[in-house]
DNA sequence: TGCGACAACTTGACACTGACAAGATTGCCC
DNA sequence: GGGCAATCTTGTCAGTGTCAAGTTGTCGCA
């Protein structure tokens, strides 16, 4: 009496279509919405209208769908930081792809959570990865600081001011301001604006 | 066969005597190698060679186990902030104790796991929120900046350092030099020392 | 047009998990 | 010493991930 048969009907062919899809924009609901941890194959399943093993078919595992996320997440974050202007921009882009796709945003940065030795996420982070080393030599050499160190220092304040957001621990700091300009704004504090 | 069973012997009473630390240290162990997802109340209940269902009793839930977690971490972090002589030592420690408890630190962070509006949990947030802002207050107030900005800053330098440095992304960029070392000097870049 | 191979999906099973209810054991306090 | 509450056990249930084996559909190619 579980009722979980998918029986195959002219509304619900054998074939779905595009399963794949349905079951990473489901998973990323959820993830949005309970976490990571809340995440069940049987239930994106359930959602998409086909049996339980389904799901297995396109991402082998559980591991294997959150590190396809985090993969596409890297393409876009790749993306929306080839985009930027400049570094502050940078750092303006990175904060609102956290904000757009929380869901990719906490699975790129869950390792226990992902097959680090597969082709398809490592190439797309290494990609994420060169775009961020390029923000930071746009902005040119400064005298005197290794932009080894400041890449990380830049880095460090969009993930950090990302995470605790997405955490909801600056809610009382931000109040109903745009995070975009409380976060442009914070880096005119720290990297002294060339024009003083 | 499972044989989970857990007879009552001399070296094994039928009374642990700290059930309570047993798990929670077990549970520390767990999540700092694979990660909160990780976590089996029962496989913890294995370790500490008790019934499946012992943990139950002091924690009530697999999110009672991980709010208890969350709150001794906020215990232990405003603990150590307290000893901070100044705003940038405060971000030292900030980092060093998600070094020294990365399991804490993980489970903090992650509201999803937690249970909200637990009392010990909230009012142990709300020490470390305290110690925060104390920190900050502490430098006095600069000329022409927000000092709640400025603590959004120096909270979202040290959490995002502390993150990314826990998720081996800065592993290629701090190589092999002591992480709090490289924090420090990345402070010394952004906040401009007051002797130029 | 037919056929064969492959991809997409289903069915069934197994071990494991969190949670709950009910019972057993123990230490402790009056 | 007798009860009583805290601690722990046993038993059970629904739900889950994963594997193996079978079905159904599609598409290229003779």
């Amino acid at each position: 009496m579980t009722m979980e048969t998918a029986k195959t009907t002219p509304e619900r062919p054998y074939h779905h279509g595009d399963l794949r899809r349905a079951i990473l924009s489901a998973a990323l609901d959820v993830i949005a919405a309970e976490g990571p941890s809340a995440l069940s194959l049987r239930d994106l399943a359930r959602r998409a209208g086909v049996s339980h093993a389904a799901p297995a078919h396109h991402f082998k595992d559980r591991t294997g769908l959150l590190t396809a996320i985090a993969a596409e997440g890297h393409a876009l974050l790749s993306a929306a930081l080839t985009e930027a202007t400049d570094l502050r921009d940078a750092g303006v882009h990175y904060v609102r792809f956290a904000r757009e796709h929380p869901a990719h945003f906490q699975v790129m940065f869950t390792p226990e959570l992902l097959r680090e030795n597969d082709l398809e996420l490592t190439t797309a982070r290494a990609l994420t990865a060169d775009r961020l080393r390029q923000a930071v030599s746009d902005r040119g050499p400064e005298p005197g600081t290794d932009p080894r160190l400041a890449g990380v220092a830049a880095w460090s304040l969009a993930h950090g001011f990302a995470t605790l957001l997405l955490g909801h621990n600056l809610d009382g700091a931000v109040g109903d301001q745009d995070p975009e300009e409380v976060f442009r704004t914070l880096t005119g504090m720290l990297f002294q604006p060339p024009s003083a």
